[in-house]
DNA sequence: CTTTCAATTGAATACCTGTTCAATTGAATG
DNA sequence: CATTCAATTGAACAGGTATTCAATTGAAAG
């Protein structure tokens, strides 16, 4: 009858053990890591970055930002309403177009480090 | 024969013309910002953010990783091989096991500046 | 040299997600 | 009220990607 009884699955050794058990204790719940990749998971896109980065320079119509950047309208709309569903973008209507300009400045605050990061990186 | 010709497409107020023009203008060139977004996407997969978060607790190696996130030793690897690749970990090699680690404290900086901007948002 | 355990790798699979296309809504204008 | 243009929406499609599974490599120990 060995002490291992309650350890008989992989990476047995005691010290890897306590390093386990730490990190499951420190480690934030689910839901808050889910929330946080999702937030990233926005930047992540090609096109949903280059309309942030678009809105950064000035707020724009819809069609716009499709003529700007070169994408459907179609496209670009299915893309802001997931942004403004994460609060990261905000519209008025004004006659027959819709302005779209960025909610804060945490938008450009997080490229902007995020470009600090990338800039270091190749030195 | 109207002036428009060469604005032929949607969109084709003076005035918005303008701002088009300008943020053609002051948006970086497709390379850097691919380059970004693939940078974000890094953070956006929940099973890469949740390694990152526990090797920030502790260097571990691949085994305790998928320990400690309840994750195949595989599934794992194949993560740390994108994050390596990336240079967001570096590993070394002791006996048989291989621990993995942190670069660089950017990673924590980026996940922290997300974490503070998530907090806010539910004031 | 064989065994054992950690780690890596490649191929196959399954899932997720962004774009397209067609149809529809909303607002202004004649 | 019909028309026009901007924008939205939903369904179908396509491309990318994370996981699984099986096989292999690498290092230490008997």
């Amino acid at each position: 009858m060995k002490d291992e009884t309650e350890f008989d699955d992989s990476c047995t050794h005691t010290l890897h053990r306590e390093v386990v058990e730490l990190v499951k204790k420190n480690l934030p719940e689910g839901k808050s890591v889910t929330d946080l990749s999702e937030f990233f998971s926005l930047f992540g896109d090609y096109t949903r970055l280059r309309i942030m980065m678009a809105l950064e320079v000035s707020e724009m119509c819809v069609c716009c930002i499709g003529e700007s950047l070169d994408m459907s309208d179609s496209a670009v709309s299915h893309q802001l309403k997931i942004l403004k569903d994460s609060n990261l973008v905000k519209s008025r209507r004004e006659g027959k177009f819709v302005y779209y300009s960025l909610s804060d400045d945490h938008v450009k605050s997080i490229i902007d480090i995020a470009v600090e990061h990338l800039s270091e990186e190749s030195e």
